[in-house]
DNA sequence: AATGGGATCAACCGCCTAACA
DNA sequence: CTGTTAGGCGGTTGATCCCAT
């Protein structure tokens, strides 16, 4: 884990937003001789700025094959799902999404998810209020297709049905993979009461998730629970790229090394 | 047009853990 | 065993944007 840093720190480290030019010059240096040592990949690649620093801008924005953008439904929906069972494991429930960061799926539930699950467990609460006209935003993620009333109901499927309340979780010290196997039936489920099909990009991740199962069942059982419990299954997840991502990735100039490194 | 307040999100901070000397 | 250090993670902050008034 440790490394040995190459040269003497910066004695000051630049904070704040970064410029086009250090992106660039972080990409091309990860790019080319990759962060086995986050310490000394600044000091390398002529930047101001500390490890820590580097390692979150490369992993939150640099990074190829992260989704920018408006997450989807399913999305929404894994999120929900997810932090009902593991709570504020925003790396854990990251390695479910496949381009999607911790940073960003916090910060998405901090800012949506967490007003709107608070606003469905009020209308529960209090069934008169009246959600959809007073409490809807106007400006749902494009990709959802559905009516809101049917969104409200899937996700009271997900939190009260298929998924145990969390008062019922005395302890939680592993996921099994029934556990994953029992979201993507919650995915099916969801699916069967919409009106409108997945979107391409819905299918994109689900796919990914297909994969994983595959992979998941050759492997031992110990590896499987270890799926959320802290593994670098993560990894794998967040490399996943279309073809089309990894052809653009970089202007079209990369190695295949990179992405297996990655 | 000005402005105040809420929403959003990139980035930092501080803590924890693991690895190493 | 102990101290030090890097990496990783979740919580928080602050700059900016957006919108209503």
């Amino acid at each position: 884990m440790r490394c040995k840093a190459s040269e003497k720190p910066y004695p000051k480290h630049k904070k704040g937003l970064w410029s086009p030019d250090e992106d660039q010059k972080l990409k091309d240096y990860v790019m080319n001789y990759g962060h086995s040592c986050w310490s000394s990949v600044p000091i390398n690649a002529g930047l101001q700025r500390n490890g820590k620093s580097c390692r979150l801008r490369w992993i939150n924005y640099l990074r190829p094959g992260l989704k920018r953008g408006q997450f989807s439904l399913q999305e929404d929906e894994t999120i929900s799902s997810l932090h009902r069972l593991l709570g504020n494991k925003w790396s854990q429930i990251a390695q479910h999404l496949p381009g999607r960061t911790d940073n960003e799926i916090k910060n998405y539930w901090n800012s949506h998810l967490k007003k709107r699950i608070e606003k469905l467990q009020h209308l529960q609460t209090n069934p008169k209020t009246d959600y959809i006209s007073t409490n809807m935003r106007s400006t749902e993620p494009s990709s959802s297709c559905i009516n809101a009333s049917s969104f409200i109901n899937s996700l009271s499927a997900d939190m009260n049905q298929l998924v145990p309340p969390a008062s019922q979780i005395t302890t939680l010290p592993k996921i099994l993979f029934a556990d994953w196997i029992s979201l993507d039936e919650l995915r099916k489920d969801i699916g069967k009461s919409r009106d409108q099909p997945f979107s391409h990009e819905s299918s994109y991740e689900v796919s990914h998730m297909h994969d994983y199962h595959e992979v998941s069942t050759q492997e031992s059982k110990d590896s499987q629970n270890c799926l959320i419990s802290g593994s670098n299954n993560g990894d794998m997840f967040q490399s996943h790229m279309t073809i089309d991502e990894i052809f653009s990735f970089n202007d079209g100039d990369f190695n295949l090394d990179d992405f297996i490194y990655m």
